[in-house]
DNA sequence: CTCCTGCGGT
DNA sequence: ACCGCGGGAG
């Protein structure tokens, strides 16, 4: 972060405050923000927007804690019923592990969602980034909450350079050192930090001149460097892979009511919608429609059930 | 093509 | 430390 300002007040006083206030005016009105949102519905808002886009995310959230408004409810129904209720949010295993952390806090918390970090880890399902995120966004701790968002905000403002690389562990302690002393400026900062990622400080085309913090930007200082070469993995391509066979499972499962031949699962892995239009697979891997299926079923996201396929 | 409020297994 | 894991949108 540039200190070319003599400041009393620090700049990292500064840059919270600059940062807060440009949160509470400019932020999206997202329902999980709501006063009054339960410790529950915000941990499965935390669920759903692992690797999935806000937008996508809120009619799915809404209906759910329509649904299941406490662990307990989840916890009372077949875990089947949460996939398929998490319709086509992406990476299924999420909601089976939901599912599961709402056993577990039934089981172990009396059926409240707890706000200690070590017991929001040990839930399946929760990680780092998570459990911070129910700890200050649910219950006002003060912890540093640090996402994907937060990170390239971090890279930039405080690195000086253009993209983040591989999550570290000094990425706690960087978010640490601008956080607010006080709780709830801290949970305001977290969640602003990730907000003007999301909406100002993008990967691709950042908008720095709508940036509240852009006069402490390290980044921007040292005049936009490009991308140093970081060691990113790059996203495998999702068109042919093992990936899209099983949605194409999941999906077969998701809208049919009863259990379906293992023969109509492989099928629909392969592509075959099974409506007259011959799809063409010829550079299709002949061994991917099996490997799909044995990998739901390792995965617990489908059951054998008397020779057929059904949701758990 | 890339990116998106990450996670658990290895 | 690396990898697999959906699906949608830019």
């Amino acid at each position: 972060m540039r200190s070319d300002t003599p400041a009393c007040i620090s700049d990292r006083d500064r840059v919270a405050s600059e940062l807060n206030a440009w949160f509470v005016r400019e932020a999206r009105d997202l329902p999980w923000r709501a006063p009054g949102t339960s410790a529950w519905a915000v941990l499965v808002s935390e669920f759903m927007l692992q690797q999935t886009q806000v937008e996508r995310v809120i009619p799915r959230w809404i209906a759910w804690l329509e649904r299941w408004p406490t662990p307990a409810a989840l916890a009372a129904n077949e875990p089947g019923e949460a996939v398929r209720a998490w319709d086509r949010l992406g990476y299924p295993r999420r909601a089976l592990w939901l599912h599961r952390a709402a056993t577990e806090i039934v089981g172990l918390h009396g059926g409240e969602v707890p706000r200690d970090v070590d017991a929001l880890l040990a839930l399946t399902g929760v990680g780092p980034y998570t459990a911070r995120a129910i700890a200050a966004f649910a219950y006002g701790e003060r912890h540093p909450v640090v996402d994907t968002n937060t990170r390239r905000v971090l890279a930039r403002l405080v690195h000086g350079v253009a993209l983040a690389g591989m999550p570290k562990d000094s990425d706690l302690e960087d978010m640490e050192a601008l956080l607010p002393e006080d709780r709830a400026s801290a949970a305001v900062f977290n969640a602003a930090a990730m907000e003007l990622g999301a909406i100002v400080c993008t990967a691709r085309t950042p908008r720095c001149g709508f940036c509240p913090v852009a006069q402490w930007c390290e980044w921007r200082g040292s005049g936009y460097p490009a991308n140093a070469p970081t060691k990113r993995p790059r996203q495998a391509a999702f068109e042919g892979s093992d990936r899209q066979a099983r949605g194409r499972i999941m999906a077969l499962l998701r809208r049919s009511s009863d259990a379906v031949s293992r023969e109509a699962a492989l099928a629909a892995a392969a592509g075959d919608e099974g409506h007259g239009k011959a799809r063409r697979r010829s550079a299709q891997d002949p061994t991917q429609p099996q490997r799909a299926f044995d990998s739901l079923i390792a995965d617990g996201l489908i059951v054998e059930f008397e020779g057929r396929v059904k949701l758990p």
